[in-house]
DNA sequence: CTGAAAGCGCTTACAG
DNA sequence: CTGAAAGCGCTTACAG
């Protein structure tokens, strides 16, 4: 806890009173644009204000409020650029409506994501938007709404309860992405990347669902679990390339993943594109400017974010309403890589 | 300002004291663990505190105390991996000694970053870790120090004032990678991506240097601005392959222009690391699995991240000692890329 | 350990 | 428009 080193008595709305003339109920009508006041009074009480470099204390005001303006947002992997831009997204779209983020971060911990959790309850947040660790209990869900703070759960979803949720369509995602190659003539296309998960069961369901549509049976070899990172990927892929007939064509779990089998395909001296296909998923900026550029299932992590911020601030001013649901849309961009 | 719809008044220190037949001062004071309570009696309370579903108001404490633990933290860009890296980094220290994030993107907007510290500062942040958006005003500095609010200055130096400030020495670091193929046998190297700016003017003036030590002449064709981005970085490298006599290695302004010029090498067929090398900067853990893997100048973006907080940690404790400096030494990181 | 009191900076009626 | 008052939830002396 640090404390101010405030030399000085902080200026507050008494100050500006005194400096002004007027009483301190007049300041607080004018700092929130009360037509009571009239103009020529309120200009003069702004300008005196400035003059002596008063500074609103919104805390003072919630307090009394009982309100807040702040959300807090929890993330699981900023290392991972989709989560980067889906932050970007939900940051801009709560700047926008007047609010400010209180921002962690778990690392995949749920240990320290119920920490911060608590931190972010003590410290007023109006509400939550969470993108869950891995291996968070579906519990978590009752426990914050037990708290009587909005939650929104981004990316992965949480259990069967009943909860507002900004996602993507994966399995269709990942159909499309498997589809388009069995289209371009694949036969032999390996899954890599991501473990078990109510993501990575969506997507792997996709991917079967296109091979079943096909009448082609995926030859579990053909699956190859790993970290949804670049080394995930990386390894992967070189498991892949070890199976037998072997695939000319993989599916990525998301598309960092797909940029690390990218690398081991380089590494080979594989041309992707001509003698290996490799889709990615997310639709992260990225993806433009691999080597080569990857193909993947866009689902504007940007917008996401977007979304994801409305329903919080949908669920702030309608807290009776039916929960909402955002399930992005998946399109599919094609580049070089497939 | 969203009402928190709590339809039940909050439980407050008051109502744990009646429910534990204790006073509202003896609660103050064992929430706060002193020694002047009981064992015993602090292990009540604590009990009864959790068994109510009491939740300290960090606000109300900060705001009779005239504190925070808050930590505003401004981010000029965070769709490059650099900065997701350092803000990763801030973040886990400041949690670690006991603060939280108050995160705000810039997308730099020098506008919109004025509009943010404004709000931080009405939000009773206790410190701002800045990273200045392009074209920020050195007068900054003195303009948030008149605030009374600890600064900390990232990445970008904002002029020749007094202020903490955590960055890398870019000249160095430049002029090591420069010099590596330069030692490699290159005499026709590309500067690559990034535009006016003390960071750029560092980083070119670093490559400079190397030339000269091996009494070359830089060509100032071989000098390819560009946005510092992906797409910057794949547009430069077009460039340069333009300029005769031909280039057979850059040096990039940082890792994700080079990423984006693996992407213009690889369409154009031509083999990184063997008939072109490129050298990136900053050290981005993305490195490791491009394709092909980048040689880069590490600066270690987390760690640096970590000592930006670590700057304002110590700030905080000690006002008005002299200004700290973190100058992050680069090391070469060699890969298959050069 | 208790209990009454003051105060952090604001907002909200309310009587004038 | 004013002015006095109460209250948001805490902490901090202070007298007992």
């Amino acid at each position: 806890m640090a404390k101010s080193a405030a030399p000085r008595k902080n200026t507050t709305i008494l100050d500006v009173a005194s400096a002004a003339g007027v009483s301190k109920s007049t300041v607080s009508l004018v700092l929130k644009g009360s037509p009571l006041i009239k103009e020529e009074t309120a200009a003069k009480v702004r300008e005196v204000a400035a003059h002596i470099g008063y500074v609103y204390n919104r805390r003072a005001a919630e307090m009394r409020n009982q309100s807040s303006n702040v959300i807090g947002v929890v993330i699981n992997d900023l290392m991972n650029p989709f989560f980067a831009e889906v932050l970007v997204g939900i940051e801009r779209k709560l700047v926008e409506a007047g609010f400010i983020t209180l921002m962690a971060h778990t690392n995949e911990s749920v240990e320290l994501q119920t920490k911060l959790m608590h931190s972010m309850r003590e410290h007023s947040a109006a509400g939550i938007i969470l993108c869950p660790a891995l291996g968070t209990p579906a519990t978590l869900v009752k426990e914050v709404q037990a708290w009587g703070l909005p939650l929104v759960v981004m990316v992965r979803s949480l259990g069967k309860g009943s909860y507002d949720y900004a996602g993507s369509d994966n399995a269709l995602g990942t159909f499309m992405a498997t589809n388009h190659l069995l289209e371009k003539g694949h036969r032999c296309i390996g899954f890599l990347g991501g473990q078990s998960g109510a993501v990575f069961n969506d997507r792997l369901e996709g991917y079967r669902a296109a091979m079943k549509k096909h009448r082609l049976k995926a030859n579990p070899d053909l699956l190859c679990n790993a970290l949804p990172t670049r080394q995930g990927g990386y390894d992967a892929l070189q498991r892949l390339l070890d199976v037998e007939p072997r695939a000319t064509a993989a599916v990525c779990y998301n598309d960092i993943t797909a940029f690390g089998a990218l690398a081991a395909l380089g590494e080979r001296g594989i041309a992707v594109g001509r003698d290996f296909a490799i889709m990615g998923f997310d639709g992260l900026l990225d993806t433009a400017h691999s080597n080569p550029p990857l193909s993947t299932v866009d689902i504007r992590p940007g917008a996401l974010g977007e979304a994801a911020a409305s329903l919080m601030l949908e669920r702030l001013s309608r807290p009776d309403t039916a929960r909402l649901r955002y399930l992005a849309t998946p399109k599919l961009l094609l580049r070089a890589s497939a």
